[in-house]
DNA sequence: TGCAAATATGTCGAAACTGACATATACTGC
DNA sequence: GCAGTATATGTCAGTTTCGACATATTTGCA
């Protein structure tokens, strides 16, 4: 059912949102492509990584899915438990 | 009482914080420090721009003070409420 | 100086986020 | 196909963060 009038967004989605909405909502998005690169490029799992945050294998699924439960805060420290630095953030939410 | 061993420090402040509390503390700073000055460039106040994000002046206060009990996710809501994009936010962060 | 606007600080009930757990689904080699 | 491992999804009670409010302090200017 693809084809008709407008096809199903890739992953910015937008559909009635506001500027800001979306600008906080690609933040996000970001953050969790960038935790989710950095984990598997270090050959984690999500069980392992949860555990070196005192966190849970559920958690780190649903920020890496961009669940809305999921806090800029607990991305951002995910993303420093993996050893990134602030330059390393920035470079993230930079990304195209 | 300066001179001796050692300097009060600046902004980073660091004692007995591990390489991980560092780098979060650190770009909570940024993230204010950034606030601070996109809101007075645009010579907003804090009432002002409580009201634009459904805030309080006291909520803004404690944001650009660095205040523990403000979550990243609202100096981040903050900032793009101000017309910051993704790019703008990289910037704050990765500055020296 | 004294007044008014702006900002800082403290507290509190309500709302959002958390880790934990259960369980479902996806993937990988056999 | 069937195990075994990894990831996804749903729920919930405890904790954290929230806006609101009161109030103290600072700032700027006549």
């Amino acid at each position: 059912m693809t084809g008709a009038g407008w096809e199903v967004g890739d992953a910015t989605d937008f559909l009635g949102l506001s500027p800001e909405e979306e600008a906080y909502i690609e933040l996000r998005l970001k953050l969790a492509d960038g935790l989710k690169a950095r984990r598997s490029r270090k050959k984690l799992t999500q069980v392992e990584l949860a555990k070196s945050l005192g966190s849970s294998q559920s958690r780190i699924a649903k920020m890496e899915a961009g669940d809305p439960t999921v806090s800029v805060d607990l991305l951002v420290r995910s993303l420093i438990a993996l050893g990134a630095d602030t330059r390393d953030i920035a470079k993230i939410i930079a990304a195209r």
